[in-house]
DNA sequence: TTAATTGTACTAGATATATTAGTACAGTCG
DNA sequence: CGACTGTACTAATATATCTAGTACAATTAA
């Protein structure tokens, strides 16, 4: 799994590393049933301790992304709709950011421009 | 001033405190020349610790958002255009949110959705 | 001049969070 | 059995944030 951690970073390499395993599983380059990584085995891939590893999937477990189990491994759940959620959430975020542009008198368009930068360009 | 801060969230008070007043300059609800409350005042208002407050001065000073004068008080600088980083800055988080949500496979259109939602309604 | 206020510069301690390190135990599989 | 898995701990460390307190020079007004 390619995944690349910004250890400089303000948000925790946890929630990092949870961020990206969403994103993997809305890529669909993660399906229902693939098995991630041991915490071990990916903690010596990523660089980190096997404990921040365990914390991400914990927190992933809890939020029903994938399920866990003892001496088999980890896995990516099927049962619930994880595109809602995440696009949601996403789009939680663009909201907040635009808010706060607004808040200072950033008018649409201005808005607009820079959605329509990312979609054609980047 | 009226400045509400939150201070269970994950950023941090003075980072807050810059933005708010970011804002005020913005909205021209602070204009060149204006003066900031005292270190002392404001920190009292806010309910903080003044080195708090004195720590958001350093910042914005460093900035040119702002300037000092011992024994007099600190203002709002007129030298420097700041609305044109101030926006940029706004737009870079709008673009960085939007970059998320287009790695996971949200397309244009419900992020313009987002947008509008924001301009019309909130 | 004097007193009060201002910004600034420190040091020290407290607190919270994230991370690392290490151990231990039970389940699974070949 | 042996090697792997997840899970659950404890302890130590690192870092950032915030608080608390002191001190000093510049400014302003009485």
């Amino acid at each position: 799994m390619l995944i690349r951690l910004d250890l400089q970073s303000r948000l925790p390499i946890y929630e990092q590393l949870k961020d990206k395993i969403m994103e993997l599983v809305m890529l669909e380059e993660l399906k229902a049933g693939d098995q991630l990584p041991s915490v071990r085995t990916f903690a010596r891939e990523l660089g980190v301790n096997p404990n921040t590893v365990q914390k991400a999937y914990q927190d992933l477990e809890r939020e029903k992304v994938i399920y866990s189990v003892a001496g088999r491994g980890s896995y990516i759940s099927s049962e619930i709709n994880l595109s809602g959620r995440l696009v949601s959430g996403h789009i939680n975020k663009i909201k907040q950011a635009v808010q706060d542009a607004k808040a200072c008198g950033i008018d649409r368009a201005e808005v607009l421009a820079a959605v329509d930068a990312v979609y054609h360009k980047g």
